[in-house]
DNA sequence: TGTTCATAATTGTCCTGGACAAAAGCTTGA
DNA sequence: TCAAGCTTTTGTCCAGGACAATTATGAACA
């Protein structure tokens, strides 16, 4: 009877909680209550780590900590488990049921032919830009209510992944103004947005280099001087927190040459204010009125 | 005259070094030394956090803190700089030196027909066993002595990983067995450790499926039960802390299954001792090994 | 009823300074 | 040359306090 017991290093790995927060929750609402190891250490059950994890979700869906760790543990559960799934907007919908269900199933293969399917019949420009965000928001969505693994949210992205690069590798190459450098910051590794955007803009000629998920800030400034680029654009999910992406983008913005445009998107930029030098894109739709705009200002010469 | 400072949670993320090693290596040796901001937290200058990526590197090279932090500036420097580069056993290094100069031209272009060609000419077996893994090292040594840039190895590293998804894809689908999972745990970024594994496991008519990086130890529990996989393979880098890797190969091993066999692979698992229900595959080529081993243990009914 | 503003509660992150086990280095003896 | 024992180094954990920023609440007002 030796249960298994994790550090607080092993939940901070876990559950994307901080070693300073779980203490203080500890102190403050009395969980986690972890058990002590011989040297006087925290050790976690698995069981609370489940319901840490569990936590975290409700949190994304705009609960607050003070709210659920005062809740017993089966209120917990009942807001675990989703409501009677109303069944929403299904606008062109069905692909979207259909990938989640294939998701669920854990069928692969079939996974990555209906995605397929989908690119081929659309075309690359549409299937970026109405499937594919579609289809990342209905698996975040359904992620947050519990409907799917973070597991399983791997598999999606490992599939779609394979099919975008494989569609940007046989695009031909275009014009290559402007040159735009594409990557997140260390704590966002969330790569679809990254290969949507070069999707779209290298179709309509633009020269993009990504650099691929978690460049050091430094390194993303060294990266712009060294390609010559024209634009930085970065990536941030839903998860990534709200309040560290202003900071962010500011810390970058001094590092480049002002005349380096530095755009933001993706669903983690939806609640952040204006920043002075960077564009805020709500949608790729805004990237691609982007490109325009900036070309109508840097004419060839 | 505003000069740029960061916060120490800023500085762990450009640096990769924790917020407690910060602090007590400030306590303990004098340096970092941040200036203070209006609420007294430490607001480290840009010039000091360029300084702690440098020590970084110096000690993936064997260097200790101690050591280097009691330093002078222009003797840490003089260490940064490599010593005469000694044409080392130059084993077919003439791509290496192409590749590792294309890399340092930023010629990406270039970089990835340089790569693709050396693909096509030997085959992906050879080309991975042989060119990819020397590459690799050969990367990450040059990381280490100061002669490229984290963002070039990312460069180098989205080529290189077009091109073996691109490869991987093409493959046919063998017979399915075994079936291996392949990924990471949360905190190794590394995917082309991944990549060669499949390409290689897919070649010999595995049934591999990647949740690529980082997935939650509890996630690689459930996705294993999910694929009802035979194997759980995972590959460390050499940026991987040796300290962690035991701890976490004992975690996973106790999640999973007795008869799921468990392999961890890569130049992060050099320095670790066996463990036991573990296979601690020193190279590709073991992991080949240990694929005939188990059809051979597992016959087909 | 709905909106705006000031006040109050909540929450994450930072702080100090202490402690200690594991790893790495060193010394001694065979 | 190696092994065993000793010493130093080093990363990580701890307690408990503090505080700014965010979010909720209630009052005043249109």
């Amino acid at each position: 009877m030796n249960k298994t017991l994790m550090n607080i290093a092993a939940v901070e790995r876990e559950t994307g909680l901080g070693k300073d927060t779980l203490r203080v929750w500890e102190r403050r609402y009395g969980f986690p209550r972890p058990e002590r190891d011989q040297h006087g250490e925290r050790a976690y059950p698995l069981d609370q780590v489940e319901k840490l994890r569990l936590i975290k979700r409700l949190m994304g869906q705009g609960w607050r900590p003070g709210r659920l760790l005062a809740k017993p543990d089966e209120e917990l559960a009942s807001l675990a488990a989703p409501a009677e799934a109303a069944p929403d907007e299904v606008a062109g919908g069905s692909l979207h049921l259909t990938v989640v269900d294939l998701i669920r199933q854990h069928d692969i293969p079939a996974l990555g032919n209906a995605l397929r399917q989908a690119l081929h019949r659309q075309g690359l420009q549409q299937f970026v830009l109405e499937t594919v965000s579609a289809l990342n928001r209905a698996i975040g969505e359904a992620w947050m209510r519990g409907e799917i693994q973070v597991f399983e949210e791997h598999l999606y992205t490992e599939q779609m992944q394979a099919l975008l690069r494989q569609a940007i590798g046989a695009l031909p190459p275009g014009s290559g103004r402007p040159r735009i450098l594409l990557t997140t910051v260390p704590e966002e590794q969330h790569i679809l947005g990254i290969l949507m955007s070069e999707a779209l803009l290298t179709l309509e000629g633009a020269g993009c280099v990504s650099l691929g998920t978690q460049t050091p800030l430094a390194d993303i400034g060294l990266a712009a001087r060294a390609q010559q680029a024209d634009i930085v654009a970065l990536s941030f999910s839903s998860a990534f927190p709200t309040r560290q992406v202003a900071p962010l983008l500011k810390q970058l913005r001094g590092m480049l040459a002002a005349n380096i445009e530095v755009w933001a998107g993706g669903a983690g930029i939806e609640r952040v204010a204006a920043q002075e030098g960077v564009r805020i894109m709500g949608s790729l739709d805004a990237a691609l009125e982007g490109l325009a705009q900036w070309r109508a200002s840097h004419p060839a010469h």
